[in-house]
DNA sequence: CTTGACTCTGGAACCTGCTCAAGGGTTGAT
DNA sequence: ATCAACCCTTGAGCAGGTTCCAGAGTCAAG
């Protein structure tokens, strides 16, 4: 009784990615090297599943494939990067919470926009310029950049 | 007695950006065309510099350069887009709380792993595998994907 | 034995706001 | 005349995590 193996395309439809993500944490050294079968299909363990979940989870948090891979690789060759891991995600933790910071600041400074705005717009008639956007202040402190991106699969 | 004109790198001087950045906005239609000297220089009104510090200003608020565009655009048409901008903006802040909230739970997950991991491995002798990133759980519901790039001027 | 759904490969494209490089002209002071 | 310090253009590159493409092979059902 051999264990049940998987193609690539069920791995990935199992973990919610596309079977290009899945050949593609291959070749960054995320997944293990899959064994293939004669014709060359890539035939994954059961447990890929849980590993391509476990880098969808890490993504999150902040860590990028690059130093997934790396403590990946590591565990593959039977170490235990638990140190690494611990302190990457510490890093992760001070990177999010200020952040969060950041944007909050950004929230006063658009809200407080919004409603200087709201007024300047109140005095305008419709129609006329009232230069909201030249009504910017210097006075944004949280350096704000695509906070965006919210993935969401299809 | 004419206007003082500038070049464009003493635009980007002026506000602190690269005049590779000026020529860039030039190109997308956030500064208006300049007029140039007969060698083919650049030329810009000192309005230019405003122009750009704007740009800087929007951008940090969660503006894109393509919005940007537009509304710039249509001012310099002669038009009023007050309407749009303000609508934009208005979008802008509920993407700003929404990133708030979801990077809070994210911190919140975080705050509770890295506890988890240190009790975990008080009990795992050092060198061993405690599996830190296998215990990653599915429950994190706030989707990140880099809310960095914090933007610095070197 | 055809059809349709799968698999493979390598490499390019996407997105965004720049940034840089190559190759070449202009300006202004010495 | 020569030099530094500008300016121009086109086009490519970067980050990062996919996503998509062409061209080709494989597999199982009808």
């Amino acid at each position: 009784m051999t264990v049940k193996t998987f193609y690539s395309g069920a791995i990935a439809k199992a973990a919610g990615v596309s079977p290009d993500t899945v050949r593609h944490y291959e070749k960054l050294g995320l997944l293990p090297t899959a064994s293939r079968t004669e014709s060359g299909y890539r035939v994954y363990p059961e447990s890929a599943v849980e590993r391509v979940l476990v880098v969808q989870r890490a993504l999150r948090i902040g860590f990028s494939l690059a130093e997934l891979a790396d403590v990946l690789k590591a565990r593959d060759a039977g170490g235990a990067p638990c140190q690494r891991v611990y302190k990457l995600a510490k890093e992760k933790l001070k990177k999010v919470t200020a952040d969060i910071g950041a944007l909050k600041q950004t929230e006063r400074y658009l809200k407080r926009v919004l409603s200087d705005w709201e007024h300047r717009m109140r005095q305008t008639s419709p129609g006329q310029k009232s230069n909201l956007l030249h009504s910017l202040t210097g006075t944004v402190n949280g350096s704000r950049r695509k906070p965006n991106n919210l993935r969401r699969r299809t």
